[in-house]
RNA sequence: CGCGGGGUAGAGCAGUCCGGUAGCUUGUCAGGCUCAUAACCUGAAGGUCGGAGGUUCAAAUCCUCCCCCCGCAACCA
């Protein structure tokens, strides 16, 4: 049988999280890993920090801290927020670990034994006021073919040129603004990407089709411009040390010990329990696993090009991709989220406004799945305010109280059903059909529209066969009609379980006769019969809260929403 | 000619592969219902599908050219 394994992009240690860090990797996946454990499937979810390079070294200093407890410190929050947000890793690790550590050397020894490691002498800028070497986009000075005075190292973003810091007139550190600047001759290691350029293309073409278009052709792009020799190794302290001679006092480039990262994690979690757990049955000609990634656009290459790369020419059959879910940005109303400048909404923000639910449905609604999409609180409430207060959690209360007021807290009997109720049949079992189908494909936003549907479905219900008129002449059809709906609501908790799991549990926990949350099986003539008269439930409060048009004010004023 | 994505009612999107009178959600307006969180249900109005040309009996969809927005370009999801 096929098991899953899934990983998100590691997010950067360095700061906090946001909506946009959220929605791009770590929140589809794990829908993705509710809905397959949901249905059965063996599933092990991966992910954990990137912690390597540049960013948490400056960081670091930036907040007097050695870099090892600065990356703990982020890590740890990190942590803290993704579990406030219900996320189901199996296994939440970090990069720097001593597993990955040996992942990241058992490779690279490959690697280095079939000739794909080669030396080069590079140029590189080097900061003496910041004792450091800095990074391409860490150097800032004029640009040679425009005049932009603030062009990097990497490129111009005012005439968009690509750059070498060297090409840089009045070349100066980003960091200390220091003009101080050298350009010294270093030795790295760089991996022979176009010596497996022929075996990614042969794999690559076999994608056609099965992965995204835009993962397919943005691989195939790279591929068509031919791929470049690419340093793994940079002059940095912060890092895994290179095991070769003459290297010893350079680290691996982050980028090369980050993708390894989801291997090195897998056995950071099969060292917490190894008579169970065994990493190499997940990663090591493993056939009966299948791999799925999510990750942002800007990823995509390094997914599909740069770390397929590197496990092939280990000459091992390490696990591939087989499926790439590449997610577009969301935005933040206009403008772009930042770290830097700490402008959008960040985690721990976001939870302290509302539970994690109203968020995680928003954002899987709104998912920028084709295109960037936009965050906004007026959307936010529009959507929170009519799909999950008006649509399904007025369902539920009205049903509640009907039964409450009409049979007492106990589930009424399913009687003889009529028309109505197989049309109902029908129709559901059309959009459960169409949810699973697109949760199978990862179309989250076609997902979460069936779902809703499904609670407009009941609405419609109800409306349509009117028991609080039934129940004053025909008792035993009101009754069925009440049974139905609290079968419906059931349906309901399992279908929005790997998006709103805490909504999910709160609904399963009205039934005082436990109904697991698993994925409903046979017809909807079937499973909207679980539920049974004389079962006893709890009445509760509405699940939701509508968000008030003076809070939206409000929470724009205070994360500076503008436009 | 760097590459990719996008431009469809006020807003947010689907439809484009495979041509057949333009659809969904929200918002607006009207009606119904009164079990329910002023919620729910039904109906109406609202679009020359970015622009121009072409193919066709027929184009949002196929072809050509152009305009605009966003992202990427190997160190900011």
């Amino acid at each position: 049988m096929t098991k899953h394994l899934i990983t998100s992009a590691l997010p950067y240690v360095n700061g906090l999280p946001h909506l946009g860090h959220l929605v791009g990797c770590l929140l589809p996946a794990d829908v993705y890993a509710r809905y397959l454990r949901q249905k059965g499937e063996e599933v092990l979810f991966i992910c954990g920090t990137d912690e390597h390079g540049t960013p948490s070294e400056v960081g670091a200093d930036r907040e007097g801290m050695d870099v090892v407890d600065y990356c703990k410190k982020y890590h740890d929050l990190h942590v803290q927020m993704y579990q406030g947000f219900n996320l189901s890793f199996d296994y939440f690790g970090r990069t720097s670990s001593d597993q990955n550590k040996e992942i990241v050397y058992r490779i690279f020894k490959a690697l280095d034994q079939n000739g794909l490691i080669t030396e080069r002498t590079t140029k590189q800028v080097y900061s003496p006021d910041d004792e450091r070497y800095l990074p391409d986009s860490y150097v800032m000075g004029t640009c040679p073919h425009c005049g932009y005075d603030k062009a990097k190292g990497d490129q111009c973003e005012h005439c968009t040129k690509v750059l070498d810091p060297t090409d840089l007139i009045h070349p100066k550190s980003v960091l200390s603004g220091s003009s101080n600047i050298e350009i010294r001759e270093t030795k790295h290691l760089f991996l022979e990407l176009p010596k497996l350029e022929k075996e990614l293309a042969l794999w690559i073409e076999t994608k056609k089709g099965l992965w995204p278009d835009i993962a397919y052709s943005i691989a195939c792009k790279w591929l068509k411009e031919g791929l470049q020799e690419r340093g793994i190794t940079r002059d940095l302290k912060w890092g895994f040390s290179v095991p070769k001679d003459g290297f010893n006092d350079k680290v691996f480039y982050v980028w090369f010990d980050a993708p390894i990262g989801y291997i090195g994690i897998t056995k950071q979690w099969a060292d917490e329990c190894p008579e169970s757990r065994n990493w190499e049955t997940w990663w090591l000609n493993a056939p009966d696993v299948r791999h799925t990634e999510f990750m942002g656009k800007d990823n995509i290459p390094f997914h599909t090009i740069s770390f397929p790369a590197t496990l092939k020419g280990t000459g091992e059959e390490w696990t591939q991709v087989a499926f790439l879910k590449g997610m577009n940005y969301l935005n933040y109303a206009g403008g772009k989220f930042s770290k830097s400048a700490h402008r959008g909404v960040f985690l721990d923000d976001a939870l302290t406004e509302f539970p994690a639910d109203y968020w995680r449905y928003w954002l899987m609604a709104n998912a920028p799945e084709s295109d960037d999409s936009s965050f906004s609180f007026d959307l936010f409430a529009g959507t929170v305010n009519k799909d999950l207060n008006d649509v399904l959690g007025n369902f539920i209360n009205r049903v509640l109280k009907m039964i409450g007021n009409n049979f007492g807290n106990t589930v009424p009997s399913l009687g003889p059903v009529t028309e109505e109720e197989e049309n109902l049949y029908a129709e559901t079992d059309r959009l459960v059909h169409l949810y699973g189908d697109a949760m199978n494909r990862l179309e989250f936003r076609k997902a979460i529209s069936a779902l809703r549907e499904l609670w407009v479905l009941g609405n419609n219900y109800i409306a349509k066969t009117e028991p609080w008129k039934v129940l004053k002449t025909n008792s035993t059809y009101g009754g069925t009609i009440l049974n139905t709906a609290m079968n419906l609501i059931l349906l309901y908790a399992k279908l929005s379980a790997p998006v709103m799991p805490e909504t999910a549990a709160k609904i399963q926990a009205l039934f005082l006769t436990n109904h697991a949350l698993d994925w409903p099986t046979g017809t909807a003539a079937d499973y909207l019969k679980t539920i049974r008269g004389g079962e006893p439930f709890a009445l509760t409060e509405p699940l939701f809260k509508k968000i008030l048009p003076e809070q939206v004010t409000e929470l724009k004023l205070k994360y500076k929403e503008t436009e």
